[in-house]
Parts: structure tokens; C-alpha cells; sequence
DNA sequence: ATGGCAATAGAGTATTGA
């Protein structure tokens, strides 16, 4: 079984790019964020006819997620039950016998921001609703967006990101209370190549200069850590043309 | 220190992202 997550920037725009990804990476799941798009205006039909059923939860403009599946899809749960929240960010699903949940982590803006209080917050909340499907489903999947880079080795400048968003040490507290509850980076499970990244911001060349963060990741839980056989960061979207700032993260499990 | 690029909403420019 492969599993990926992709953040697409806007779904309407990059559904192209979506559908070629697929016909050369045909992964069995694959969580995508910031649709941007209402459940009225989701490309159900075309996504249906690459072969994948599909369960969304979008809004308009902003956030929205949403779970790819060659397999059935089961047990669609939207938002966290333990944070009320207008904004459309997390989908959970049952696919193959793994428990699954597509997660679009706050952005945060600046730390101190309103913002960033809201993420923290967010992810003190999810941390529980983890907490309590790691323990219903031993075969437990998170993937997404999270808009934190766990360690500096994941970060092109440490120096210049320094306790800014993304980077400071309350979020990755948070990041590591994942950890804690025994939650695997599945990037980190191999040896991996220096200076890999899933995001590069579009402006000043940064991709070319491969000024970027690892912010998309692959949690597993312990059984599913078990059955991991390799994980990679594909940067080849990212060359496409009119691409999204970030690159599919790709799990390959027994 | 600020904006730089991209997407959206909506009709010039503001907001957000990371």
C-alpha cells in the first residue's frame, strides 16, 4: 500500500497536475489540503474517473481537505470532535483496514499572532482526538500539512527561521507530543539525503536555491511504522509548470 | 525593515499563505 499527502494550492488550479501525478504515481490513498474549494464545486467526476473514490470537506477561499482512495473509503469523519471549528481542516477515514486523517494544520502567521494562539490550540485539541483514534485503530495514519518543521536539519536556513512561525519551540512541543504518543516521522524511519524539503516559498528563486521546509509529514503509528518500507519527498511537481508551493510526501507500506 | 509570488474575491486592492 502507498499513501502520500499534498498540499495542491487550490484544487481548481492544480487538478491537472493532480491527475498526471496520479497516472505516474498511482498511490492506493492520498491526502490532499487547501482545496479552496465548496463541496458543490469538488471535481468528484474527474477525480472518480482516475480511478478514486473520494471524500471531501471544503469551504470557500481558504483550508479544505480531502482523502483519495483506489480502495473503499469508510467511516468519513469531518473536523475533530473535541474542537468545534468553522474552518475546514481535518477528514478522517477508514481505507484498507488503517484508520486515516488528512490534516491541514493552522498556518499561524507570527508567533504571538491571534493566529498562532488558534494553532496552538488547534493542536493541543488534536492531540487528544489523536490520542483517542490511536486507541480505537492500532493501524493509524496522519497525514498533512502541518505547517511545522520538526528540527533545524529541516530547515534550509536554521539561523535566519530561528523562533519564527514554523520553526519555534512551541510548536514543535507540539509536533513532539505526537511523537510521545508514539507517532513515527516516516521520512525519518530511513536514511535520507541532506537539505530534503516539501515547501519552498515561490518567491526569489527559492526552489532553484532549495531555500525551503520539511512542514509535510507522514505520522504512523507503531504497527503501521512496522510495515514502512520507505519514504521520499517528490520534488518533481514542484518544476512543473504553475506548480504548488509544496511537493507530495510518498509512504510505501507492506 | 519590507516585499518579493501566488491564489482568491471581485473589480482596485486587500487578505492569506509559509
Amino acid at each position: 500500500m502507498k499513501i502520500a499527502t499534498w498540499n495542491v494550492n487550490s484544487l481548481k488550479v492544480r487538478l491537472p497536475h493532480l491527475l498526471q501525478w496520479l497516472d505516474t504515481n498511482p498511490v492506493d490513498v492520498l491526502c490532499i489540503q487547501e482545496t479552496k474549494l465548496t463541496d458543490d464545486k469538488f471535481p468528484l467526476a474527474e477525480i472518480n474517473a482516475a480511478g478514486y473514490e473520494v471524500a471531501f470537506s471544503g469551504q470557500k477561499t481558504y483550508n479544505g481537505v480531502a482523502i483519495l482512495s483506489r480502495l473503499p473509503i469508510g467511516d468519513v469523519v469531518r473536523n475533530n470532535p473535541h474542537y468545534p471549528d468553522e474552518q475546514q481542516r481535518l477528514l478522517a477515514a477508514t481505507i484498507g483496514g488503517v484508520r486515516f486523517i488528512c490534516a491541514y494544520v493552522p498556518n499561524g502567521q507570527a508567533v504571538g499572532s491571534d493566529k498562532y494562539a488558534y494553532k496552538l490550540a488547534w493542536l493541543a485539541a488534536l492531540q487528544e482526538w489523536v490520542r483517542a483514534e490511536m486507541a480505537a485503530h492500532p493501524q493509524f495514519a496522519i497525514l498533512g500539512d502541518y505547517n511545522i518543521a520538526p528540527e533545524d536539519r529541516d530547515v534550509h536556513d536554521p539561523a535566519e527561521w530561528a523562533g519564527q512561525i514554523h520553526c519555534s519551540e512551541p510548536e514543535r512541543e507540539a509536533l513532539r507530543a505526537l511523537f510521545g504518543q508514539g507517532l513515527a516521522d516516516a521520512f525519518r524511519l530511513f536514511e535520507q539525503p541532506e537539505k530534503q524539503y516539501s515547501w519552498w516559498d515561490y518567491r526569489q528563486m527559492a526552489f532553484r536555491r532549495n531555500r525551503g521546509l520539511r512542514i509535510d509529514h507522514i505520522l504512523l503509528s507503531p504497527a503501521l511504522a512496522q510495515r514502512c518500507t520507505a519514504c521520499t519527498i517528490d520534488r518533481e511537481t514542484r518544476k512543473w509548470e504553475q506548480p504548488s508551493d509544496h511537493a507530495p510526501v510518498v509512504a510505501t507500506l507492506d
